[in-house]
DNA sequence: CTCCTTTTTTAGAACCATTCTAAATTGAGA
DNA sequence: TCTCAATTTAGAATGGTTCTAAAAAAGGAG
């Protein structure tokens, strides 16, 4: 079991165990099931898409299950909920700080480094996270030269 | 009809039909006293917020009403779609640039003056928006030291 | 002003992503 | 292996937003 593309390492199930223990999560099928496809399609997945590919691993997995421990990933720190769609979320396992592009048009999101500094604090509120968001048309649709 | 804190604008519902027919939208009552509320009201509004508060003056109006103006001031860049909570999403009327701080605990939303600079291009997506959010925890929960 | 056409509004139903419920199962430690 | 708490499951419920069809209102032309 190989991880594709954005990343180097390699990731069987026992793996998915430790990294999970470490954080001290408790390892459970669904959930190493749910991590996996994750960490393995860097694709910023929709809940719909999650439950319907760990569906043909796990045929009775539920949506309760999937989104239960989509909560549980971002309450440890495992995942993000990223907002920017109108109609749904989409989550990311990205693991360095980067930001996020929209393209207005085809709706795709691409991620985007950035290096900018996060204070720690701001007008007395302390800060623990910083999200740069872009929108506008992508790189594919300007060519197509489509209007808007 | 006194604008309050935030602006130092007076508006009245002449100086609304106004600002809206200079942006080519067609004037109705809905539209006027939503907008009124709006802009008069820097708080950050929820769409049930809002309906409440325009049925006060105006009882027989729907939440198809309220929902389709949001979405209309938002085509017409007159508002901002905020989504930087799980939940619900809130508007802004804001008008220049500023980024926003939520707080983890009570779920506040500030606004925070910012000065970034925005690409024009970054990898050949044209970037017409840009958006940045910070989280934490506000000064105000901070100085009730209740932990998390 | 009146007529006409189009857009908007309304009330209520429908939609659909997410959460809840209660019972069954599983995981991990003793 | 036993036990208890946490998790999973199927299906119902929830709640924010949109849809529907009919009525009303806006705005331009005459």
């Amino acid at each position: 079991m190989v991880l594709k593309k954005e990343s180097g390492l390699k990731i069987d199930e026992k793996e998915l165990s430790r990294i999970l223990r470490e954080r001290n999560c408790k390892v459970t099928v669904p959930r190493i099931k749910i991590l996996k496809y994750l960490l393995m399609n860097r694709v910023h997945p929709t809940a719909e898409l999650i439950y319907r590919e760990v569906k043909k691993e796990l045929p009775k997995v539920s949506y309760a299950t999937i989104y239960n421990n989509l909560n549980y990933f971002i309450e440890n720190n495992l995942l993000k909920r990223i907002r920017l769609h109108k109609d749904y979320d989409i989550f990311d396992v990205g693991t360095h700080m980067h930001s996020h592009f929209i393209c207005k048009k085809c709706n795709k999101v691409y991620d985007i480094p950035y290096e900018i500094h996060q204070p720690k604090k701001i007008k007395g509120h302390l800060i623990t996270d910083m999200s740069v968001n872009f929108s506008g048309i992508c790189k594919t649709c300007l060519k197509g030269k489509i209007k808007f």
